[in-house]
DNA sequence: CCCATTTGACCATT
DNA sequence: AATGGTCAAATGGG
């Protein structure tokens, strides 16, 4: 009998293995959550909870990488799409003896885009190890092309790697290209790998969020700590900051400011009562906070046409539009904000996250989410009607951010033949209308009920004072003031 | 000696 | 056949 191939292939048992795993600790979670909390044994719904998201991170990393390997498979079993050997002192040797000794180098698949993402900058310092392990000159580049793995390749199994480009010199100008996600325990999480985090969603098929901040519980008053797992936590951190000495990027950051014990942390918690304070973790996970759903990809999809999408990519809110996961990434601009308030810090905020301090200043606000900033005040609105509003819903004030979901989705594109047909009388319509709803619910992280402000809807119309405007001052404090009285109650 | 970079070879992909 | 991604021997620095 032919056995199936899928079988011996081992790309496919690693995703098969990945989801089967995810799925029993999915299936212990629900167990532990049947049971009351003191008869939680050792193992906390957290550190469940981290395993899932692996196992399935993991997986999904797997597809996304699949591609042609699962077709060489058949011809050779012994390597083509897996390279990593759990056992790296003997990795190549082994190689060489499987393959018969015929040098195997270059027995690659082709890159795919999917899955990577971009950043150009003046330095190609990005707070992460990296190990060279090659150079290419590229047709029609004045620069080499330089080859980048991630340094715990072997020891941790960690995937991350990454192409630098000079692209410019006087100023010189680094365009970079990171692929995979890390899968090490680097010391360094930068506001780089913040960015990343927020903007890598690999697979179109799957939603899925990273989680930015530390699963295992931590209180951070150390009087009130007793649980062994946040002991364990310490010991590895420490373990980690000792291994890795060379650290450019961390003695910046000496500030040893405990967010959650900062002057200004308020006294109880609107997520939990009780009179400690909380982690970011706790805020992260508290749903009464994260108002609306700000999942608009399917909108998009469904109430504008090709061009418009790809105009709307190329926009004022490009690089919001980059990201794959509003929702998750807003997440981490809501929690940014938030630390702000307990540091009081005006000029930088920090925070916890995988259990190492990270500090942000305002300006790396501004690279996160790429909204325009200015120095000076911007409250320079001119007092006009929304000719839009006024337009597509019979008014300028009243209209919710609902109003505006429902128009969309009751009208979504239709294509005869060859051309898409739209309810709006132009192109520019639909994307301002699609604009609204992006300022609104992204930026300034509105529930679906509230009433869109027309002052902004006006900005949003004219598209050179949209594309001037502050977008990142006045969402950063908007959401401050937001946070401010979500506190208050 | 260890570790990182350099560089030409190798080969999948286009 | 050209191109680009990866490997690994050679090389170099600490």
């Amino acid at each position: 009998m032919k056995k199936p191939l899928v079988h011996e292939n081992p790309r496919k048992n690693r995703v098969i293995k990945e989801l089967v795993d995810g799925k029993r600790f999915a299936t212990q979670l629900q167990t532990l959550l049947q049971q009351p909390i003191a008869d939680h044994g050792p193992v906390s719904a957290d550190e469940l909870l981290l395993k899932i998201w692996r196992s399935f991170s993991e997986a999904i990393t797997e597809l996304n990488t699949w591609g042609l390997a699962f077709q060489i498979e058949e011809v050779d079993q012994a390597d083509s799409g897996d390279r990593k050997s759990k056992d790296s002192t003997s990795e190549l040797k082994k190689k060489k003896d499987k393959q018969g000794g015929k040098d195997r180098r270059g027995c690659y698949k082709r890159r795919k885009t999917s899955g990577s993402w971009m950043r150009e900058s003046a330095t190609v310092e990005d707070g992460c190890a990296w190990r060279k392990y090659g150079q290419k000159n590229i047709l029609n580049s004045k620069y080499p092309r330089c080859y980048f793995r991630c340094t715990h390749k072997y020891d941790q199994d960690c995937r991350a790697t990454k192409q630098v480009q000079i692209i410019q010199e006087n100023p010189i100008i680094y365009h970079t290209t990171y692929f995979g996600q890390h899968a090490c325990n680097s010391l360094k999480i930068t506001k780089h790998e913040m960015m990343i985090i927020s903007q890598s969603n690999h697979n179109p098929m799957v939603e899925m969020e990273s989680p930015p901040f530390e699963i295992k519980p931590k209180l951070p008053n150390s009087d009130a700590i007793h649980d062994s797992t946040v002991k364990e936590e310490d010991q590895e951190s420490n373990k980690i900051a000792s291994t890795k000495s060379k650290s450019p990027t961390n003695s910046k950051a000496p500030k040893q400011r405990r967010i959650s014990k900062g002057p200004s942390v308020p006294v109880t918690s609107p997520t939990k009562s009780g009179d400690r304070y909380y982690e970011f973790r706790d805020w992260f996970n508290c749903r009464t906070y994260w108002k609306g759903n700000h999942n608009l990809k399917s909108l998009i999809a469904t109430f504008l046409t090709p061009a418009q999408q790809e105009k709307l990519n190329n926009d004022t809110f490009r690089y919001i539009m980059v990201m794959e996961n509003f929702k998750c990434s807003m997440k981490l601009v809501h929690c940014l904000c938030l630390s702000r308030i307990f540091t009081n810090d005006r000029d930088s905020i920090s925070f916890k996250t995988f259990g190492h301090d990270v500090s942000f200043t305002l300006e790396d606000f501004h690279v996160m989410c790429s909204l325009r900033i200015t120095s000076h005040n911007v409250e320079n609105l001119s007092k006009r009607e929304s000719t839009i509003l006024k337009h597509y819903f019979g008014k300028s004030k009243g209209v919710t951010l609902k109003d505006i979901r429902d128009f969309m989705s009751q009208n979504e594109i239709q294509k005869d033949d060859v051309n898409f047909k739209h309810v709006c009388e132009s192109d520019e319509d639909a994307m301002k209308l699609m604009k609204i709803l992006v300022v609104e619910s992204i930026l300034f992280g509105k529930k679906n009920e509230s009433t869109v402000l027309e002052k902004y809807t006006t900005i949003v119309e004219d598209n050179k004072s949209c594309a001037e405007y502050p977008w990142g001052n006045v969402s950063y404090e908007k959401l401050i003031t937001s946070m401010k009285h979500a506190l208050d109650n």
